[in-house]
Parts: structure tokens; sequence; C-alpha cells
DNA sequence: TATATATTTAGACAAATATCTAAATGTCGC
DNA sequence: GCGACATTTAGATATTTGTCTAAATATATA
């Protein structure tokens, strides 16, 4: 897995809102869009850099080009940042 | 929290392999700076990054000053990571 | 106090990055 | 096919970032 392409993904602030924005579910690149003031060549970019992380999944509806979080990654994503520390994050120490 | 300065602290491969090799226990700059050919000068910034993240402390042992991990951040950091997620981490789902 | 060691700070510079505008590509409906 | 809409690509630019050298600061020890 590309770690150094998850964290490098994760560390813009808007990037990391797009994320979260489609945490309701599957939305294309012009409605994820609304919620920035950045032009839809910078969304662009941003949509690339997420999918070289293989944080998002994208499928072409008709004239649209929908995202979706890929969240199958989601656990090798907090294990990748919980390897960073001695031990685990619950009370029990996870192990 | 600084959620911004975590995310950007944790982007460079340098500073991941630092808090890597913090795992063992508290470290001066110097024998951190062992593993790693860049110069003291170079690693006083990533040590600048680290805490400005609050993810390291430092104390200064005479002549040395001695860097360990933030642990307590640990659960934080795992909840600013897997809040990007809509699902929690563990086979039971929502934490 | 003087010297050596450890670390940080200041300043410069090259590479990476986020953004923009303009142009290209792909799809739909007429 | 043509025009409108959605998205990406290309190219330019300004900012951020990682690195360096040189100088400054702090501590230890002779």
């Amino acid at each position: 897995m590309k770690q150094q392409a998850v964290f490098r993904a994760l560390a813009d602030p808007t990037r990391r809102a797009i994320l979260k924005r489609l945490q309701g579910g599957a939305l294309s690149a012009g409605d994820i869009g609304e919620a920035f003031e950045i032009t839809p060549a910078s969304l662009s970019h941003h949509f690339a850099v997420l999918k070289q992380a293989d944080l998002v999944r994208t499928e072409r509806r008709g004239q649209y080009i929908v995202y979706s979080l890929n969240s199958t990654l989601m656990e090798d994503i907090a294990r990748m940042v919980l390897d960073l520390f001695p031990i685990g994050p619950s009370k029990g120490g996870k192990r």
C-alpha cells in the first residue's frame, strides 16, 4: 500500500473536507464542489490525489463522474496511523 | 486540537520515521538523527513540526535534549483519522 | 573562563504543491 | 452532428516545504 500517498492526501484540509462530504454517500464532482470556493480544475486535482491514495473510487454515470469513499481501506489507514505509536487505542491496549 | 498540524506533521516520511524511532523510548536529538542522513539543522526543523502538532515532548537533560512520544494524543489522532470515514475500525462497527 | 559538544535559529534555495485560466475530452438531448 | 454541460488536462504562478550552511544559544568540563 502506498502509505506516503495516503498521508500526503490527508494532509490537505480541502481533501479531508471532501472525504467528510462523501460520508453521506456518493456524490458527483460538481455536487462535491458546491461546498468549496474553488474552481472545478482545482477540485479535480484534489480528486486525483485522493484517487492516487486509493481513498476514493470513481464511476462515470452518464454525464457525471461520481465519487465515493473507499471505506474498505479504513482499517488499513487506522493501522498505518496507530503503527506510529507504541500501543493500541483502546483502554485495554489492543496489541 | 490542531488537526491540521497533526496531519501535516504525519505527511512527511522522515517525521514518521522519527515517531517510529521513538517507540523504543525517549532519545536525544542526536541519537534520533543517527538513523537519518540529514543535517542536525534539518532534523531540528522536523522536531519543531512534530512539537507544534504536540506529537512529541521535549525535556532538556544536561547537554542533551530528549524527545519522547506524546502517546496520550494517540486516541485523539486515531479519532481524527477515523472521523474521515463513515464507520469505525473494529469488526463491531462504530465505537 | 575557555573550549568542546548538542541543539536551535536565521537565511537562502530548490522542489513540491495548490491554485488559476484556457483548452481538451466525454456525454447528453435536440 | 451540434450545442450545452460536466469534468479533466495542460501550462503558468505564487506559496509552502524540506534541505542546506553559517551563526547563535545552552550546557558540561577542564
